[in-house]
DNA sequence: TTAAATGAAT
């Protein structure tokens, strides 16, 4: 540990040994330096330092009774049990109950609060399941905080029938109760149930809504997640979030609708959160271009003062210019950025070679791709790839398209570039080198018909029925499927 | 001394 982080450890050995090298751990003023020093720095590296000065020490059966005792206890819980690796906090908690003579001397309500916390964190309800044994051994299944946190535990880790159990068994329950059961639900997509703990709710709070909207909005459900969002603006007395807001956006844009666009706007103006959450104005931006709003995307942009400017407002404006097959405005912006010093990722290069794909900007699309390799060192993905083939094939350039797609490294190659190939094969009626792509692609994939009736058609364009005719063969040989089409853009079905 | 929601851009 000491070589994780010399500077810090050194600081609190020092803090540490300056309180306790001269006294003992039943020293209460000593108990109460230790507890402060937690309390002020309740980091993970605090309790492991306190943690291990106690087994150095050693303590006794006698420790942990006393209440600054429990208490200490309890905060290296909390501390461990917010910790992205909790399992120290187990370790603490068997070692104190190794030397214990009674769970009811050292351990409280707030002891298995923390430890069904550290499941949680550990996605472990087999651990959690343990934990609630104890709970009940120990006489503490009916209270509040210890039940709020098993059903958190239990619906966080997909026991849905356990947490709702827990909860309908419980004599009384607050709002974070009921959040915790309707945020289970809806992270294993009981999109239904939830909103029937929803509207039993009797003190919704901006949680609620914004759990439930953003449920919604992950199923691909944005009328109703738009429809929950309308209804908590309207029947007044909660206030959304940052969160809210960037919870619902995609909502609105995936439902197309610039009028809820325009009043989220308008809303985060009136109430400061535009100003004062660059990540509310980034997703703004986004939102209006693919509301087809590109207008007000650039408006929202231009207003952003230049220091609050980051490369997410940056790219999030290019890539709108891109999609709305804006070329030159996007090149234009990536040239000011350049000049901002802000250093573009290959989410921005991804968006500036959209953009000259789209644009038909061949040339500088090339340069792009060259600058992102040479000059910046960002290795392409195959989004880079797909895109620069797309706009090779788009050119005609048929050629510069297939030597870049054998140059893909072959851990990284997919059929969906193959496939851009092949479409643009097919376009440009070149049947040598779509026979030769539909080879490449039946060597990962045979079993999409999509592919056959590509490469039969370009046979049927060009006049050569008897070789279309045979390649249909060759499809229900291998019994391609005939599915529906899957969208090269998101992966799902469209009919 | 406790607890619940976080998707900014491909």
């Amino acid at each position: 540990m000491a070589s994780l982080c010399p500077k810090l450890t050194t600081f609190y050995s020092n803090q540490i040994g300056n309180i306790f090298s001269p006294k003992s751990f039943s020293s209460k003023a000593y108990q109460e330096h230790l507890l402060s020093l937690l309390l002020k720095n309740p980091t993970r590296n605090t309790a492991l330092q306190i943690h291990s000065h106690l087994l150095t020490t050693g303590f006794n059966q006698s420790c942990f009774s006393t209440k600054t005792e429990i208490l200490i206890f309890n905060t290296l819980l909390r501390v461990y049990s917010q910790d992205v690796f909790p399992e120290e906090a187990f370790k603490l908690y068997k070692h104190v109950l190794g030397i214990s003579t009674s769970s009811f001397v050292f351990s409280n309500t707030f002891t298995y609060s923390f430890l069904l916390k550290a499941c949680t964190n550990l996605n472990q309800p087999i651990k959690g399941f343990q934990v609630h044994g104890i709970v009940i051994k120990v006489g503490f299944e009916l209270h509040l905080y210890v039940q709020t946190q098993l059903v958190n535990m239990y619906s966080f880790c997909g026991f849905l029938v356990e947490g709702m159990k827990v909860f309908d068994e419980m004599p009384e329950r607050n709002s974070v109760t009921w959040n915790s059961l309707i945020t289970g639900l809806t992270k294993w997509g009981e999109l239904d149930r939830a909103k029937w703990y929803f509207e039993r709710m009797s003190d919704r709070n901006v949680v609620s809504w914004t759990v439930l909207i953003d449920g919604y909005t992950r199923g691909n459900q944005y009328a109703e997640a738009l429809r929950l969002f309308c209804r908590m603006m309207s029947i007044g007395g909660v206030k959304p979030t940052d969160v809210t807001i960037l919870t619902v956006l995609p909502a609105v844009y995936n439902f197309g609708d610039i009028s809820i666009c325009q009043s989220i706007h308008a809303y985060g103006e009136k109430t400061g959160f535009n100003a004062s959450d660059i990540r509310v104005t980034n997703s703004l931006i986004d939102a209006y271009a693919k509301c087809g709003c590109m207008k007000n995307a650039y408006k929202v942009f231009q207003e952003i003062p230049t220091k609050r400017k980051n490369l997410v407002s940056w790219t999030s404006v290019i890539s709108g210019f891109a999609m709305h097959g804006m070329a030159k405005e996007a090149l234009e912006l990536f040239e000011e950025m350049e000049e901002e010093t802000l250093r573009a990722n290959q989410i921005t290069f991804l968006s500036v070679l959209n953009a000259c794909s789209h644009g038909g900007l061949v040339k500088e699309g090339v340069g792009f791709f060259k600058k992102m390799v040479d000059e910046y060192q960002i290795p392409p993905n195959i989004k880079h790839y797909g895109c620069m083939i797309d706009m090779l094939g788009r050119a005609g350039m048929l050629e510069e398209a297939e030597k870049i797609a054998l140059d893909i490294p072959s851990e990284m190659v997919n059929v969906v570039v193959w496939r851009i190939l092949l479409g643009a094969c097919s376009f440009h009626e070149n049947v040598e080198m779509g026979e030769r792509v539909l080879r490449k692609i039946l060597k990962i994939e045979r079993g999409y018909a999509g592919d056959y009736v590509l490469l039969s058609n370009i046979l049927t364009g060009v006049g050569r029925f008897g070789e279309a005719e045979e390649i249909r063969t060759l499809m229900d040989e291998w019994n391609a499927l005939k599915v529906p089409g899957l969208s090269l853009v998101d992966g799902r079905a469209t009919r």
